[in-house]
Parts: C-alpha cells; structure tokens; sequence
DNA sequence: AAAAAATCACCCTTTAAGGGGGATTTTTTA
DNA sequence: TAAAAAATCCCCCTTAAAGGGTGATTTTTT
C-alpha cells in the first residue's frame, strides 16, 4: 500500500497565519490536498467526516477541546485516519500522551513545510515520523538508569514486580523457588531502602530501574 | 553545541562487506571519519577507548556478546559516546531493549548511507534519529488501546495501581475516600475479569489499557 | 426522564506479603 | 587461584492490605 497522491488533508489549527500557510503550501508544492481547514476541534466535529480525509495535521492548544483530548473523538468518527501532531509543545507529557491517545506523528511549528509533506508520506506508508527532539524525547522516557544498585537478577525479578506478577508467578517463570524469590526481594528492598512491593513499583518507576 | 566535523565514527559490525562499505562512504561523503571498525564487541573492548569515538555504530547480531548486552558494557568505557543500532532485528522486544539500554539511535541496514550520515549529524546534535518503520514500532508500543471498557475515573484508578500505589495514597491523590476507590476497583475487576490487583496490573499491561 | 458514572459506608475473611535468621553453591573478578 | 559477589534454598512467625458482599446517594451524560 503506498501513498496515494490524492491523498486528502484536513488541518486543525487555531492560528489563521499559521492555517493557511500550511494549506497553501501543501496545496502548492505537493501531491496532496487540502480538503478543509479548521480553526478548533469543536468547529470540525460535526463537518470532518464528509472532508474524508486520510491525514489530519492536529495542533494541541486549541479553544475549546484541546488537541490530545480531541485524539480519541477524531479517532472514533474516523478510525483509519493517521494524525499529526503539529504543536509548540515538547514536553514529554505531552508527546507521550499524544501518542498513547492515537497520534501517528509528531511535530514542533517550526518544522518546514518540505518535512511535514515528508511525514505526511510517510504516515501514509505506514511509518512514524517525528522531528529529532522529539524523538530524542521519546527515546529518553525508554531509556532504563544506567547505573542501578540492582544486580542482574534482583533487576529481573524488580521487572516482574512491576507488571503484576507475585512470589508464586516469578519463581515459576525463572525456574527457582519461591524463597529464592523472598531472598532477592529482601534484597531488593534493602537496596532500594524501602519494606514493600508498592514502594519497590515506585521507585523502580521513578528512578527508572526497570 | 554544534556537530563537530572532525567527529570520531566507530563501526562495530561483523559482516565485512557491509563494515567496509559504510566506513568507505562515511569517509568519502561525509565530514566524519571512521577511526576504527570491529568485527565484533569483543574485539573492540580493550581498544576503543583508545579510539576516543564520538559515535559507535553497532550492529545486534555479533558473535560473543551481541549488541544488546554490548550497549551498557560501552557506555561504560565510554560515557559520552553515542551510539547507533544498525541491524535486521525490527522486533519491537528488540528496539525498546535497545533503547532501554542506552541506544540514541536505530536503522535497519538497508539505510543509505546519506540517511545514516544525517542520523550521525542528528546525535551529535542530541536528536534521536530512528528509521520511520522503527518509529513505528516505538509510537505503536507507546499507543493505548482506543476502546477500553472502563471509565476515565477507572482508567485512572487503575494506573494508580500500576504503579504501586495502594489505596489509602489513591484516595489521597484523587481527593476521594478509600471506600470509594474500593468500589472503582471492585468494578475494574469486574470488567476486566479478574480478582486481584496483580492480574488487574497484568491484564492492563498486556491488553494496554494505562 | 433515564442511564451511566462517581461517590461513600459497613461487615467480614484471608492470602500474599514482609521480617528475621541461617546456609550452600555458582559465578565473577581481582 | 583465592576472595568476593551473586544466586540459590529453607524454616519460623506476624499482620497489613486486599478482596467479597450488599446497599445507597449524588453528579454527570445522553
């Protein structure tokens, strides 16, 4: 499946200047059109699925219903369409949010034109494209402590603390005993200075240990 | 802080054709020079700090220690150096380990090298470049599932849980009772089928509901 | 107006977790 | 090749936090 030309755009932004910058030059110097331009979610939601559009440019500080909370509605109207994320804000709260609530891109309004035409072939190829900082952002919030009080095993075991597993569970998946298990964890605690699972989940979390 | 053009390239990578190839290219076309090439980890270990590399390109598939255990073992003989994973490997266990483990970078090896000369400009520029197929990968293990039965309240509740909160910090946190928490859980468990906290952490991981 | 979501309360049971102490085997590293 | 570190296993004892049942009111959405 490969990018059709006649692909069709839709672009939700609040800034006119900004809006219709985008429309023109997408219009102008790509293969894909501009179907529709909005200036907030709530002045889409009743129109954008007549626009039919395959990809939506989708900026977050809108009036009314904000970008990532508009993530899931515009999903729900129309689930096959792919989602840009095209907005001043980098944090990663944000990002990571955009992209937990359905966003296929992301990007920050500076990015030239030319790339945003890229990454509108590449999320209709399948692809996830980002601009460098925010996929520095990204890779950042997977990045694990690179220097953990934890052995190898105690770090192991940590993991299947945190997704829910118990003594029972852990000790059958690592082929040990249960007490073997006991062990690490009291181990694990007494590194970590704290006397149970919940507190272990929270800095295992905080200080990226797992 | 600005890309360097006199940047030191290492390439660790067992595939001589493919290591000699990129290290011709890089040489030839770009502003930065190989200083060194490896077949393998265990070949480089004792030598690379000595090549003060600002760059390891580094492949997964290697024999002795493959690229993945390799990643921390060189971050910490070498602090600064950046590195960037070259390999077929486009799993998703296999990206996020590697980016877990310290990777700033990720390309599968049918990456030209211009697009792996950019990816070298954008580390060095702190960016974290990735090919679009792999940034797929990572926004889609990033993604929530779009049709959760529970409500935003339980949604919520149920993170809380999956990071170890208990209870009594929920209802602190959200400004509501314990008894109230007990009854999002009680039906959490309902929805999702299940009668203890750790399946409910293990049922939520793996159908990503937080 | 009806339905769904969110809030709070009381009773009762028990399991899985946590703390202490001791010991052997395997692996790593200096 | 010693010494240190990591990983393995066992027993005793205690209890906090979790889980199940039932019922009800208020707030928000549709």
């Amino acid at each position: 499946m490969y990018s059709q030309p006649e692909s069709r755009i839709v672009i939700i932004e609040d800034d006119q200047t900004i809006r219709e910058g985008y429309a023109y030059l997408i219009n102008h110097t790509s293969p894909y059109q501009v179907v529709a331009t909005y200036p907030s979610f709530d002045a889409a939601k009743h129109k954008i699925s007549k626009d039919q559009p395959d990809v939506i440019i989708l900026d977050i500080q809108l009036p009314g219903t904000n970008g990532i909370d508009a993530l899931p509605l515009l999903k729900k109207l129309l689930p096959q369409v792919y989602i840009i994320m095209l907005t001043v804000y980098e944090t990663e709260k944000t990002i990571l949010d955009a992209l937990a609530n359905g966003a296929s891109g992301y990007f920050t309004k500076n990015t030239p034109t030319a790339k945003l035409i890229e990454a509108i072939k590449d999320v209709l190829n399948g692809g996830g494209p980002m601009s460098p900082d925010v996929a520095k952002t990204v890779i950042l919030s997977l990045q694990k402590n690179q220097d953990s009080p934890l052995t190898k095993r105690e770090t192991q075991i940590l993991e299947l603390i945190t997704i829910g597993k118990d003594r029972g569970q852990i000790a059958k998946e690592l082929f040990i005993e249960i007490e073997t298990v006991k062990t690490h964890t009291k181990n694990i605690y007494t590194k970590l200075d704290v006397n149970s699972k919940a507190e272990a989940i929270q800095v295992a979390k905080d200080k990226r240990l797992v």
